[in-house]
DNA sequence: CCGACTTTGTTCAGGCGTTCACAAGCGGTT
DNA sequence: AACCGCTTGTGAACGCCTGAACAAAGTCGG
């Protein structure tokens, strides 16, 4: 087996990684043994030459003439995306987004798993979310430590996502999803994803409105033949 | 007043002019008359030149010498990213996340207001979330009619999300926000955004492993002085 | 054994986004 | 009225990512 080429691969890529590797998952659990970069990219949403360019970063892991093994690629890219191994996670702010994505199935399979729920709210302590037992915030150097947690999840009000960060910082967590509408400052060496579901939304309303006002052109009141795919990103 | 010019904006400076709008406010609040590109491209976590660039597709809408209007951007930017009237949304999925989002707070003063929560679960339909009932599915054509809903959610499980899609579309709406991670197929004309919360954790891992493999360096177990920001994006 | 077809991997050009650096303009001061 | 400092707006260079076309390679059929 050669050993994973870490040499540096763009972020944007990376992400595409993970679609491919879910995709994968799915068509590995219908019994399929071999799929195209065509199939797979329309799956994924994405184009085909550009998947090739993607995978291209692993080195050579299809075959001519008849595509990618799907067991093979998958267990590739479970590797280079940070192994097999599960990844405790610590989440701060158990409020009902924090409840949502502590409860989500999805995380396990792709070896996430939440090993401590933290909250300020005394009446949220106590509680139990997706089997886990909310712990009082005051005990996230403990868990941090205790658990060898490597990723934080902010869910908490703005006000205080700062100092969350920074004590996650301090115990030693060095990649962070932040969910609170702030721009959070981390020394360097730590990584922060920020999820904004409001800017989302902004983005989808700007566009509604320039549909509306700059072209009165192409309006489908009646749904079209659906041309593969159009504004999915 | 000078009409606003709707030149094509690229989508990734739309995004942080929610980003701005969002600061702006805030400053607004605590009584601030003007602001420097430097101090807003600091409170969004951006370079000031590239915070000035983004502003210059409005045309000119600071003063030389003193800074922008908080109040003045404020508005300009509210018109921009498509006006301060509500705007409708429904929602389908109301699980955990569908729920959280229905009734996160910072929504309504953004002019985003859930006009309805949709689900299939018999147990789910007819319970109240942030102030609204759940209601079954079978009403989605009648509620996007009813309400003129102009931008979708989707929190469903992945295996039905493109069904859900495909009436919403079929009903009129053209801005979907999909939470279901598998790429959506839309005609053209209608725009899909796309937040994959198991994307957003891999990629840390990926980045957590790409530090623990290759370099063995610049591993702060003591957090330093915060040099203005690093990682955030 | 050979040829043709299929599919990957790579190379090249194009566009977009980001960054730096500088000129233009405005307010305050003398 | 003129000067000076400060800040915006813009022009250009750089790098990255995307999309398409081409060569290499392996398989299937005769």
């Amino acid at each position: 087996m050669p050993e994973s080429r870490p040499r540096n691969i763009p972020e944007a890529t990376v992400a595409r990684l993970a679609v491919y590797l879910r995709v994968l998952a799915g068509l590995a659990d219908d019994g399929r043994s071999h799929v195209s970069s065509g199939e797979l990219a329309t799956a994924a949403g994405v184009n085909p030459a550009g998947l090739r360019k993607d995978l291209s970063h692993l080195g050579p892991c299809g075959v001519r003439g008849v595509g990618y093994s799907v067991a093979g690629l998958r267990d590739r890219l479970t590797e280079t995306l940070g192994g097999a191994r599960s990844r405790p996670c610590v989440l701060v702010g158990a409020g009902r987004l924090g409840s949502a994505l502590a409860d989500y199935s999805g995380f396990p399979s792709r070896g996430f798993e939440f090993v401590a729920l933290l909250d300020t709210d005394p009446a949220t302590v106590g509680s139990a979310v997706g089997g886990l037992t909310v712990r009082p915030v005051a005990e996230l150097e403990t868990v941090v430590a205790e658990t060898r947690a490597s990723i934080g999840v902010i869910t908490t009000p703005a006000e205080v996502a700062q100092s969350v960060c920074d004590r996650l910082v301090t115990a030693g967590v060095r990649s962070i999803l932040n969910f609170a509408p702030v721009a959070l400052a981390v020394p360097a060496g730590v990584d922060v994803r920020k999820v904004d579901l409001s800017v989302e939304l902004q983005v989808l309303a700007f566009l509604d409105q320039q549909r509306d006002t700059s072209p009165e052109l192409g309006v489908p009141d009646v749904v079209r033949p659906l041309p593969a795919r159009a504004g999915a990103r």
